[in-house]
DNA sequence: TCCTTATTAATAATGATTATCATTACTGAT
DNA sequence: ATCAGTAATGATAATCATTATTAATAAGGA
């Protein structure tokens, strides 16, 4: 039987109390000062079992995977130059995907962010 | 100087001809029909550069890197279940990025195809 | 308490990607 | 055409993130 550790509602209520997106990696080191011993491995099996049953939401970047605590449907702006990735909402023009009967669940936007646009400005 | 070698330009033919989103691994199998001791390495340094200079798109999925030579911003739809993956045009709605500022290059769509929700219906 | 089984820490193993480096191949000038 | 400079390559080692293994621990239920 499916037991909720204590160290599963550790990492959980991490995620949840942070508005970035942090990697294994990050909620590791955050959760360690809760509990020192906890292990990498730990971490890693608790995000993938949580992200597969819906829970959290993930999404790689930069070849790293990303978590949210958040598992509404929205949408995460990426900047491949900076790597900033920030949230907005849905828009309903995401419909299209009711036309191929697609359940969305998360929604990457690749791009460069205002900031970076403004700085690889030629001058 | 920056040259345009045979086998870079090889790989982005390789690209441009096939509707799939190959990994690397995926690209280097089928070049070798054509250049038998192309190294993996060439098509792995190739398709970053391609992708750096935004020549072709790139986007990571199930841990992999997928490339495509099509590189007019457009929708990635990806079943997280069965891993299939098609391209959709990119809808005016995706102007918000435009409040932001933000110059989306490629839009991921993460969920599941209604193939998979098919077959996941409990019976 | 005892038994069963989920969970864990520690660590080894894997897999994808990148770096290194000696060699090869362009390119432009002499 | 020869030469010098340098980009590109093949082969392979190294790296980094993630997953698997395994023995030990902990949590429920009988």
């Amino acid at each position: 039987m499916k037991r909720f550790s204590k160290r599963r509602q550790l990492i959980l209520d991490n995620l949840a109390g942070r508005s970035d997106h942090p990697t294994a990696e990050m909620v590791f080191s955050s959760v360690r000062d809760q509990i020192p011993n906890i292990s990498l491995g730990t971490v890693y099996r608790n995000l993938k079992e949580l992200a597969e049953q819906g829970t959290i939401l993930s999404f790689s970047q930069n070849g790293k995977e990303h978590f949210d605590g958040n598992s509404k449907p929205h949408i995460h702006i990426c900047c491949v130059n900076c790597g900033r990735i920030e949230d907005r909402p849905l828009p309903d023009s995401l419909r299209f995907v009711n036309e191929d009967s697609f359940l969305v669940k998360n929604v990457i936007v690749q791009g460069i962010c205002s900031d970076c646009a403004k700085k690889s400005e030629v001058s």
